[in-house]
DNA sequence: TTGGGGCGAACTGGGCACGCG
DNA sequence: ACGCGTGCCCAGTTCGCCCCA
């Protein structure tokens, strides 16, 4: 099977006559030591010949690190948040990190598993991105016990936030369909308490002001969810005045309103123009090819981790950093148009 | 900030009067060690009141166990690898496991960072789903190092394997169609040398054979990602004669076929039926809701979790395992229906 | 004397086999 | 025999020291 006697350092210092303590600072390139350098040289050939490995735990019970940055999020059943995800985790692997995984529920549900992650030694940091039920209690528990950064989140109470620029995402959409002469629109909102819904609400809002729209809002309220999504949709489909456009909080939830829109024969665009927020794969695949602004989900994860790493380095980080490059961009598909032209 | 000095078991067991060994006995209830229960009382409240926290990392140098388990990944941006990965992991973290995330594609290419992961000390054991590319070098190098478990490769070479039933999937989703009367049914496959588009495409064949069409196989080349499904779509649709039928490998794939379909106002079902493997969120979503076979994804990330668990418990698993419970199932939506009548 | 070259031992936090009163 | 302490071990890292040319 695997080899149960992995050889030790002592093992590769035997083997090259010399002391742990100098095959230790060979192996490691420790610059202020002085060898002779056949010495070096036996050394590492002894070390490679041997197939040495160095014990990532006994490094890290020594020194204070363990190179290991903890990943808690929520809802890996979104794409949006898996991008998210992936951003992060890229970043910390390129930077010699290892990523845990851990879900945000299941942390804050059950204590033993929390216990278990954030155990002493385990992590040098954690990237958070939480839902917005209960995460107060895990953002303290968390950031109490080992450097964090919230992604998504308002406020970190002293823990440093990384977020993308929502409210301007809100705006550009709903710009997009006034451009078009829209005038009835609107917005198909996430659950109640997400501030991330609130941001991009707050957007849609300062757009219909910004042309004097302001009593127009319309809000709608879903969820996160297709079925959340469809059910808004259904609502929506029940007044006797339709509105002319809808923004949509979020891609996943658009699913489950064009689902409907489509199973309920309403054309889109001819009928209504429905945009959304974030460009995800599946946007374009949807019953209608899904306008969408596009956010750098990415990045959030990414530039979540860089700073993460600097706090570990000890260089303190600003405690609420705004993804402004790339801004948020529109993408044009076959959702959005023209008004129908009013009759009667 | 965070308290920089934990208080260690020594701590405890000072403030408690008692050696460190006892504290360390009673704290971890060890049951074959006799104190009074005073003692033990004082050792615990002493502990609760401190705040003290097992140093995880001192545990895992003494004991051979790290308490982790490393999942190694392709494919995040696809959400059928996402179920796989949620099922794995949450079975991980219930089994008290802390689970490390790595992309199969980044320590296949990057030497450091699969050493940094499997650095000895660091895992009790990795679960594999890469991809059908460099695997070879991957597997062995992570399992000569490391207990492992493969999930959804043909052949473990003396590793552990976990499968859904995709040659069942493809008998499921042509027998479909055959029940409606088609007999022009082509295979949308995925990349050359994707051992699991083999097995489905199998038993697509199978499917066929049985009816007495076997030499009506028609296989279109496409892959995993919508826009291979949509080039494949373009193919087809290039033809003179159109089949009446398709099997497409995945519902990735199929969400780009279906994309292309609707785009060049090709009715489906009316003119052409479209099933696929996979019961994501998203295809009832598409162009059109999709009939879909649905596999137990999630559950084969939790069985191979359950598997490499009692590899790491010394209870050799079955180095082939089958995920036959429960079986595929067809769910019915509205891109499968009899063919066109044929005139002419 | 100085400095190049390398060694010994303490230390990280806990687990466990003994042994002692 | 009950109730508990001593001391070594896990695998490295690092500080101080020592020896010899």
């Amino acid at each position: 099977m695997y080899p149960r006697g992995h050889p030790t350092l002592r093992d590769v210092a035997n083997e090259a006559g010399v002391s742990p303590a100098i095959a230790s600072r060979v192996l490691n390139e420790d610059p202020k030591v002085r060898v002779r350098d056949d010495t070096r040289e036996r050394i590492r050939s002894v070390a490679t010949a041997l197939g040495y490995v160095p014990h990532s735990v006994a490094r890290s019970l020594r020194g204070a690190r363990s190179g290991a940055i903890g990943l808690v999020m929520h809802g890996l059943d979104s794409p949006i948040n898996v991008d998210v995800l992936a951003g992060a985790q890229s970043r910390c692997t390129r930077a010699g990190y290892v990523t845990l995984l851990a879900e945000a529920e299941e942390l804050a549900e059950n204590d033993s598993q929390l216990r278990a992650f954030v155990a002493r030694g385990r992590l040098d940091g954690v990237i958070l991105h939480s839902g917005y039920g209960q995460e107060d209690r895990l953002v303290e528990a968390i950031s109490s016990s080992v450097p964090a950064v919230l992604v998504n989140a308002d406020d970190g109470r002293n823990v440093p936030t990384v977020r993308v620029d929502d409210a301007a995402a809100g705006v550009l959409a709903t710009e997009h369909l006034l451009g078009l002469g829209h005038r009835e629109i609107a917005f198909v909102a996430g659950p109640d308490g997400s501030q991330t819904s609130d941001r991009r609400e707050s957007g849609y809002r300062a757009a219909l002001r910004q042309v004097g729209l302001a009593g127009g809002a319309d809000i709608v309220h879903a969820g996160w969810s297709p079925r959340s999504g469809a059910v808004a949709a259904e609502e929506i489909l029940q007044r006797p005045h339709l509105p002319t456009a809808l923004v949509v909080v979020n891609a996943v939830t658009a699913s489950g309103v064009l689902s409907t829109l489509r199973d309920a024969w309403v054309r889109v665009p001819e009928e209504i123009s429905v945009v959304t927020i974030h460009d995800a794969w599946f946007v374009e695949h949807l019953a209608v090819a899904l306008t969408a602004v596009r956010l750098p989900l990415h990045q959030l994860g990414s530039t979540a981790a860089t700073l993460l790493i600097d706090a570990i380095d000890g260089r303190s980080p600003e405690t609420n950093t705004f993804i402004t490059e790339p801004a948020p961009e529109l993408v044009l598909r076959r959702s959005t148009d023209h008004p129908p032209s009013r009759e009667g």
